[in-house]
DNA sequence: CGACGAATTGAAACATCTCAAAACTCGTGG
DNA sequence: CCACGAGTTTTGAGATGTTTCAATTCGTCG
């Protein structure tokens, strides 16, 4: 794997480095100056509880394949992903690895209803993270109602992507998962403002397979399937373009 | 299907009646009454906070069969189990179907990131539910901050349960999904207070494999198998005896 | 340019599905 | 109390999509 810095990752991360030099002083709120805030838990603050947010962050950067933490291991820490990729799996004993899903600018993890992270996560790209001490987030909620309002309201949106992974992974063939895969990617990119169509995928197809409950070579027979069908061509970078995104809705739908 | 009513479930929707002679008067908060609060949102709640509840809250029942909402319905309302067995599920266009969860006492549905439902939920058993306006359950949040920090707890448990079937449904084969899934019933009727070995499958041998991602006939041989390999007994009523507790745990893991 | 991991392609194996029929359950009515 | 009937569960046999194992090609980086 060992993905490359896309174009676009570097740009990110290069916008969020005003917010990683925390002199020691009383400038002005780093988290002010956060690029991708609007996608955060950060989005409905205040200057004021910016402040105080910016007082118990802590800027996180990793490299492809870099580990952020084990399943089991104790739930210190919460982040907040700010640039790059990352992916959150859970293993079985015999090695069978689940990806629970991609993790991009603006979202978080490590939320855990138990002292213990329930899943692994680690980088896929070059990354930026935001890393928050649970105990403290967890003041800083009481303190600000629509902080938590909005953990909510984004653990909700987690949750029904959570049960439409659940119908992909239980209900659809191989060719409707991919096909599922490449839009829900192109969304997701719109979202954060980047290109839909040509999508960015940064990761492998031995990923692409454990998220999607396949095995790498169904993956990558499907891939040639839908690339000889004309509705998608594969560009250098990883990048995948979607020739005909109607069509590609229609199979994702099981049509 | 259209199974009947379980003793238990007998005995709660009995114990619920109270609550559920709602006169417009000035009685005593029938959510104070409430067997089943401390599984529900309501847990945290005090005296006070549940006579504001207590006058949002609408009681329902629900006949094995009923349903209670459609998925892409305006997600008017939030409920909360009070007794039965309910299963919420989402379908493909050709009629395939995914059940997303069954859910017990003390379970609550219709938490939508969207103005819409994003499954459909019906009764299984005879099974009675708290129906709240939606504007007004929020608006209650809003002043009882502890209720919507329950809530976010609630969602966490359900996201970490929604991790857990992904890796099943992706990454387990039907041994081991009908394993977990025992398993799993027992530690839910526990939680509920419920005898977790004889354990109570009120649901049918369809809707099993609508959940783990198997067919009818799959979910019925599995069975089978590890009936004959006395890990389990097929008793009266849906009722499963878990024969050999340790020995499922090791097939739910895979090993 | 050379090399190593990742992706692709091929062929055979297999777990689960599909289609079909028999057996069982349970409520109902004679 | 027993027999009937509709729906559910179980069992069987054959079909199939995906996996497994293996080899080749590609792409990227030193």
């Amino acid at each position: 794997m060992q993905q490359s810095l896309s174009p676009f990752d570097i740009g990110r991360i290069r916008g969020l480095e005003p917010a990683r030099e925390r002199a020691g002083g009383e400038q002005v709120s780093p988290c002010g100056a956060c690029s991708v805030r609007h996608l955060t838990f950060c989005a409905p603050l205040g200057e004021e509880e910016l402040n105080h947010v910016s007082r118990i962050v802590q800027n996180i950067e990793l490299h492809p394949g870099d580990p952020l933490f084990d399943e089991g291991e104790d739930a210190t820490h919460l982040y907040s992903v700010t640039a790059g990729a990352m992916k959150v799996y859970k293993l079985l004993p015999d090695g069978r690895r689940q990806i629970i899903g991609f993790l991009f600018a603006g979202d978080f993890l490590g939320l855990a209803d138990d002292e213990a992270y329930a899943y692994s996560a680690e980088a896929i790209t070059h990354s930026a993270l935001c890393r928050f001490p649970r105990r403290k987030l967890e003041a800083l909620l009481e303190r600000y109602p629509r902080m938590e309002r909005r953990l909510l309201g984004m653990a909700s949106h987690e949750l029904a992507a959570a049960q439409e992974q659940m119908l992909l992974l239980g209900r659809k063939t191989a060719k409707e998962k991919i096909a599922s895969f490449l839009l829900s990617l192109g969304r997701r990119a719109e979202q954060r403002g980047q290109t839909a169509n040509p999508v960015s995928v940064p990761m492998s197809r031995n990923d692409i397979g454990d998220f999607l409950g396949l095995t790498t070579e169904t993956v990558s027979r499907t891939f040639t399937q839908l690339r000889q069908a004309k509705l998608i061509a594969l560009m250098p970078a990883g990048r995948v373009d979607l020739l005909d995104v109607e069509a590609l809705q229609d199979i994702a739908e099981g049509n």
